[in-house]
DNA sequence: ATAGAACTTCAAGTCAACTTGAGGTCAAGC
DNA sequence: GCTTGACCTCAAGTTGACTTGAAGTTCTAT
């Protein structure tokens, strides 16, 4: 497939395609003159790829889950963004629990509701920092 | 409270909230002499503030689950982030899903495993773009 | 009263994830 | 044969969410 109908399939432009291309992300699997040419599996990993960025991942995090370094090295990363993905859904349900809360409660001021706060707090046990500045690189 | 206290309760540095009080997420009660003063309520503000962010809402989106601009408002839109967590709840959960499967799956390629791709298509359905770009001030 | 720590402002820098733009190539249709 | 449109590269720009740095101020202890 040419890089117009990929852009169609995935839903996402061009210039983002050759984006993820330069990171390794996805790969164009020869060329026709210049331009790209993809096979179709290409976009099974872009749907995975959305899906990730949608769960929060971000494209190096994606990046790891694919790479083929070693043989048994990728099952375990898988599975602790699994574990992360469960710490998420529950703080996710939570919060979601919070605003449905407060969307019905009469309370004019939902921080002095008993129910939304203990609700905050009880989502708040397992805070964490966001990923986006936790790497510093030396 | 003086800042640092509420960095220490919060988890988050002096800097970021000043960067959040400039952007009025959350406000100083006073000064003492050019020191903020908080009173103990930012905290549990801060907590949602932390908690909406790891649920992906931007700082924006957050601010105007805040804002008390009129009577009803806020009640719509905080259903409505309610039932776009429902959403995503939904998409980690699948995705957890097929992460769990792939790290327990023995097929070489994930990508040739039909029950990864079937949890990869449903997945995709509900798919979106990031919220990022979506904004374009005209 | 003087050093030092802890605060202040304001401007500029950083990072991820893209997007946009300028300038170039190439096959296809008129 | 020449324009047009879809592609290409590479550099620079954008946005959101902060962080960092310089330069000044004030509380706190010696």
């Amino acid at each position: 497939m040419d890089i117009a109908e990929v852009a169609e399939a995935s839903g996402l432009p061009a210039s983002t395609l050759r984006f993820y291309e330069e990171k390794g992300l996805i790969q164009s699997s020869g060329r026709s003159g210049l331009r790209r040419l993809f096979s179709a599996n290409v976009i099974e990993r872009l749907a995975l790829i959305s899906l990730g960025r949608s769960a929060g991942f971000s494209l190096a995090e994606i990046g790891e889950m694919f790479t083929p370094e070693g043989p048994e090295i990728n099952r375990a990363l898988l599975s602790a963004k699994a574990d992360d993905l469960d710490k998420k859904i529950k703080e996710l349900t939570s919060m979601r629990n919070g605003l449905r809360h407060a969307a019905a409660c009469r309370a004019s001021n939902h921080f002095e509701c008993p129910k939304f706060l203990r609700l905050l707090r009880v989502a708040g046990k397992n805070r964490f920092r966001q990923p986006n500045k936790l790497k510093k690189k030396t």
